[in-house]
DNA sequence: CATGAATCGATCATTCGTTATCGATAGATA
DNA sequence: TATCTATCGATAACGAATGATCGATTCATG
């Protein structure tokens, strides 16, 4: 593993390299092929990876296998992580049967609902409890991150039960901002507001003129 | 509206702003608190809402109102915004009820599926169309935003079919990449490895010291 | 009315990120 | 073997984004 920190642009595009670099067949990619699939400078594409790999070789490029566990390493997915999701309405149960979380090393260990009994009730293999176990739940298993999926109504109440509860990172898929203290983190998933984002963008694109084969991908 | 085109940085800042700007409570609200509140810089606030408003006054900040307005305008949120969804499962059900799309004027138009029959089935007050009548709807109603949310062996297939159906921008729930032509944007949600990202900040984190009283947002 | 505090907006400096260029290397080919 | 080409990696130039500083403005207060 690498020692210099790297950039928050760097860190943000890692996710899309693996993403792409697990479709790859064949045993040798170059950063050539991978920038103009992903929509990206070549330059940029050989900078970032020098980052976190050292495969790389003049004429072949990089070995698939091993760029691939560089980008695993290097997100810190090759090992489990635990999360919770905190409400259990439809995006909650999406949430639970999404088919990508076991790919990157995330485990959902439990979800919680305000209107959960304080039986445990099960989703599929999951068990969804009552808010008031979220707390010690998290302390006992040591789950820093949490999934907000309640109401917009509901999700500050939510957010301060789960910094009440150790959680050190929130996604946040209610669509309304939420305060949190100054070291906890919260990403913001406003369906919506990605949207309004991905319409300005197509307004501007038809003004600029594109000259990569494909599109561009963004984080 | 103002002419001068929004940096890429200030753009991806605005989504934050106008969520925040709504929870405002009182008639007025300056830089400083916005700052305090998202975890910026605000000298940065300034600078952003300055290119997009020019309602702000010294001493007393801006109307909350007016600033208000001046955001979703500069989103193009003050108009409807049409999207289509595309995989009826779990996920996209989920989106179907999700409750923030009316609040930033986005209408989900119709959602499409491959497993629907030839006759439209609803959910809710929502049409659920087979993927062979994508095309035509698109056409007809002009629709240039979608949202795919189909498993990630079908992924490329359903994204084909809306490129080819004029869909100009796609926001991607499926965990896999997308290939798709230059003139289309894909934006990526793959919940997985955006917990995997927020994973890495907390641990980065715990070296930095923070000095701001809230807690860093990130779009 | 004079003073002080809070805020805006502009300029400048600095840091960060991207792009261009070039030499080095490994394989292919004549 | 000599040459050619694709690729890597490093350096340097460029551009974008952020942060610091300062004057200007407005309200509050004595």
């Amino acid at each position: 593993m690498q020692s210099t920190t790297l950039s928050k642009a760097t860190l943000s595009r890692l996710p899309l390299y693996l993403q792409y670099v697990r479709t790859v067949e064949g045993s040798m990619i170059s950063a050539t092929i991978i920038a103009r699939n992903l929509g990206l400078g070549e330059v940029q594409v050989r900078k970032d990876l020098r980052m976190i790999s050292q495969a790389g070789q003049p004429k072949v490029g990089y070995p698939v296998q091993q760029l691939r566990r560089d980008l695993e390493m290097a997100l810190g997915i090759h090992q489990k992580i635990s999360a919770v999701i905190v409400g259990a309405g439809k995006m909650g149960t999406a949430l639970m049967d999404y088919d990508g979380f076991h790919e990157y090393g995330l485990e959902i260990a439990a979800a919680f609902d305000n209107h959960a009994s304080q039986v445990p009730f099960r989703h599929g293999n999951m068990s969804i409890y009552a808010m008031s176990k979220l707390k010690s739940f998290c302390q006992q298993y040591d789950v820093r991150l949490g999934i907000l999926t309640v109401p917009a109504s509901a999700a500050q109440d939510a957010a301060d039960q789960m910094v009440a509860s150790g959680i050190a990172a929130i996604l946040n898929f209610a669509p309304c901002h939420i305060r949190v203290p100054a070291h906890v983190i919260v990403r913001q998933m406003n369906v919506a507001l990605a949207m309004a984002h991905l319409n300005l963008m197509v307004h501007q694109e038809n003004k600029e003129q594109e000259e990569t084969h494909y599109g561009k991908q963004i984080v």
